[in-house]
DNA sequence: ATATTTTGTTAGATGAATCTAACTTTATAG
DNA sequence: CTATAAAGTTAGATTCATCTAACAAAATAT
């Protein structure tokens, strides 16, 4: 099996890769704090285990193989945040310390039953898809509420950036997952938004705000 | 904090020291399956932390920081087989293993809620004391069923030695903690004994089995 | 009492994961 | 196009946890 270690590297290389298409080794050094030529000589251990595609001096890839592993740790994560929440009713700002930690048990029988207490489930609570038993991911199409129009209503389906003071924030505002937002206005000089949902008639989210929230358009 | 091998050593040397007052050297070297060198140098570093009292050739005794920080560990372990068990339904031979890595988790807020989920559980699936929250352990005083005598009539309270075969075996019995066991015959030649527990009436328990349960007399 | 066995210690090596310093290649800016 | 900056690599050191081999002390057996 794999090292705690290259297991968080592996996670780290698959959540960039995500967001760009390739990694290279700055970006990846900077995600995990820890130096260049740290990461520089553990890509080439993941590459003679097949894990990383590793050339001198072009971008990083995980191979087939490494994305399945390292789909199944975000599992194991994902699974955890979920059932922290869900059975044990901590905040979705509480669970991703403790998360982090158990990602890298061995046990599957436990994060089986997990998963069965929990109905087999897709997302975590912060909206983010869970990989099936085979690493694999079903990638959903949000958009950023910052993305949207006046006028468009949209249920807030995941946030990205989920900080825990971001999240903490969030609960001020009463903002969950599946909150139907109207949004008013959008001011064309910040960006920022005047919407209503729930109760609350005119709520303002800044820019930063909105462009970490994702939505689905509704109606 | 200490680091995962730092724990398992206080562990090891917590669970011999009370079996037997001391530890040499050597029981915890094959406790642990890590050579004597190994161990000794792991001893002179924890002395250097005041975590257990070393000199040249002498046994070796954890210090009371030693004990506490052991304690907290063994009740991370404990409450999160009494979790495993009594939550998610796992059996009382499933539990050891998940535990072993669980206890190494730095997550206060994850243990003392599972502790409340539990409602502050005193003794964990196997009949063994939870520490409290300072890693003080409330101790019992049992006695082997192997020590009773015919006639008595006494309650199974806990198991030692209870590796995931003996707990497996003790299900085939339908033997679980609380079962009132009534001592029908004790054979001198090889200290098997015929009981009777439940509705069944003549069953022999060997000796071997006898002596790792633990009895409270009854009436 | 001495010899043998067991236990404990010292010395030195190894592999994993990290670092700093120095160097090389690629990218960017005049 | 060069010059500078940024990114990537190599070399060598460090810390932790482990090992084997050799040696020393304590316990045991004859
Ligand atoms: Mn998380
Ligand atoms: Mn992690
Ligand atoms: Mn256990
Ligand atoms: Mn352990």
């Amino acid at each position: 099996m794999h090292s705690y270690t290259e297991e968080n590297y592996l996670k780290a290389l698959f959540n960039l890769a995500n967001e760009k298409g390739e990694v290279s080794a700055n970006e990846l050094s900077k995600k995990l704090e820890i130096k260049m030529p740290t990461v520089n000589s553990m890509m080439k251990k993941l590459a003679d285990k097949k894990l990383v595609h590793y050339e001198s001096y072009k971008p990083l890839r995980l191979t087939e193989k490494g994305k399945k592993e390292a789909g199944l740790v975000i599992r194991k994560h994902r699974l955890t945040e979920m059932y922290l929440v869900q059975k044990m009713d901590f905040g979705w700002e509480q669970v991703h310390e403790i998360a982090e930690q158990m990602e890298h048990l061995h046990a599957p029988d436990f994060f089986e039953k997990m998963a069965e207490m929990l109905g087999y489930p897709t997302i975590d609570p912060h909206g983010s898809p869970i990989p099936d038993k085979s690493g694999k991911i079903d990638w959903r199409h949000y958009e950023k509420l910052s993305d949207c129009k006046a006028g468009d209503t949209v249920k807030l389906s995941a946030v990205i950036n989920g900080t825990d003071e971001f999240l903490k924030f969030l609960n001020t505002r009463e903002l969950q997952l599946g909150v139907k937002i109207k949004i008013k206005i959008v001011e064309p000089f910040d960006g920022s938004m005047l919407v209503s949902y729930n109760k609350k008639t005119g709520e303002t989210l800044s820019h930063t705000v909105a462009e970490r929230l994702l939505v689905e358009l509704v109606k």
